[in-house]
DNA sequence: CAGTCTTTTTGGTTGTACCAAAATCGGGAA
DNA sequence: TTCCCGATTTTGGTACAACCAAAAAGACTG
């Protein structure tokens, strides 16, 4: 267990590169935003073929660390957890095609953001508080704007993530969002429904803000829990 | 906005063959644990050259989707929550060269965690309580072997993420338990320290058990912080 | 039937070549 | 001079042919 189990038979020539250029990207070598360098010079500088070259890139490509539009040149992204939830992302829209899938993660969304709440209530700093309250406003104002209002309510749990401080839970917000997106979007909207949630958003933000982590918790989970129920209708089949 | 805001010149040819392959390998045409066909029959099934199929092996490679030891015929994997959390491990690792990253990832882990030992305390059925008790005896029974007790240690912690019965709670597990580990395994380990560990680890489960989510809460607070002071020193410089 | 040796298959890599689109350059028009 | 447009160069996308070494498969022998 202890010994190196890796054999680790790193002799492919590409994942040599991948790693240099990996080094570089992080070192700031190659500066966030810069254009790689042409394929052409790459290959000198590392001595391989340009067949190599292409598949370091695309490992680099697939890993976030540059972008890559097919007939430009690449552009070095200095990796941030967004990248990392980004790369995550592209697999896990594999296991979102079954109901099974998006019920798990937003099942984990609802578990996290239970925390966060609680987090929210318990040691939420005064800022923290009037961020809250502020994009409760904004989402009240959106009422009537179904298309605003889904990007003020997005941005209403945003908040929450933000309280800990941490960029993890940042780029984890952004992920919910883009994932549960595409099932979001066909729930059928109005006014009406849009006022439910903003009810439901200052039920959590009273309970944040009168610090009871309890109530804040369980005015979350009602919230969720009732939107998962609305678009359980959108989904093709039957769900546990 | 709602426009589809993405050109996206598919212009290339290797992504038509990713999706074709994806979409074969999640409905299990290319059976899971399956030898990938030889890439010349691939180039004939898909009609382009090698070059085309490599690169699009090494993009399903990235993706988790293919095991693809250097020399030998890449194996389909299926995808899973592991799959999902290991490809966003690769990236990860990159942001956990500095303090600030492993500060960042451990921070979360105790979030998630607490919530977890909420969850156990307050909806754990009997099972994950025989389960947390059978955990625990085992982590006791390993003190003197600390190379034993380390895992028994891990699997403790791993009971907890297996209660929501979730899948992205177990991969997520696995992730930060691979994902620290080159940071703990450094950390001097004794029977003494184990001892002191295990006994954090009984206070959990008592809270647990006791039904107590705030007792527990705290207890494995203290336990998570305590192990992070521990390992504070085994980082070069200083931290926040 | 087991183990060893030979042949075939297959992945890793190189080199060259061609095309089309992007980037660059340069000259002419305003 | 400045700006715009067209010609030229650069660069990424794809294809084909070839070679090597290791793996896999098959044949052969004890």
């Amino acid at each position: 267990m202890s010994a190196p189990s890796r054999p680790e038979s790193s002799a492919r020539t590409s994942d040599r590169i991948v790693q240099e250029l990996e080094r570089d990207i992080v070192a700031g070598v190659l500066p966030d935003r810069s254009p790689l360098p042409p394929e052409r010079d790459l290959m000198q500088r590392f001595g391989a073929s340009r067949t190599v070259i292409r598949e370091a890139i695309a490992t680099l490509s697939n890993r976030g660390l540059i972008e890559s539009r097919p007939r430009f040149r690449p552009i070095v992204r200095k990796p941030d957890y967004e990248t990392v939830l980004n790369s995550a992302g592209e697999v896990l829209r594999l296991l979102l095609r079954d109901v099974a899938g998006v019920r798990n993660l937003y099942q984990s969304r609802v578990f996290i953001e239970r925390a966060l709440v609680r987090e929210a209530a318990l040691h939420g700093r005064k800022e923290d508080i009037e961020a809250l309250s502020a994009a409760l406003a904004a989402n009240e104002a959106a009422i009537a704007d179904s298309q605003r209002f889904y990007r003020t309510d997005i941005a209403f749990h945003g908040v929450l993530y933000q309280i800990p401080h941490n960029p993890i839970f940042t780029a984890l917000h952004h992920g919910y969002a883009s994932w549960l997106a595409p099932h979001w979007e066909r729930m059928p909207r109005s006014p009406e429904r849009n006022r439910v949630n903003f009810l439901a958003h200052r039920d959590i933000f009273r309970a944040i803000r009168d610090r009871d982590p309890d109530q804040a918790e369980e005015a979350l989970s009602n919230h969720l829990n009732a939107a998962w129920e609305y678009v359980r209708g959108t989904f093709g089949t039957e769900m546990g």
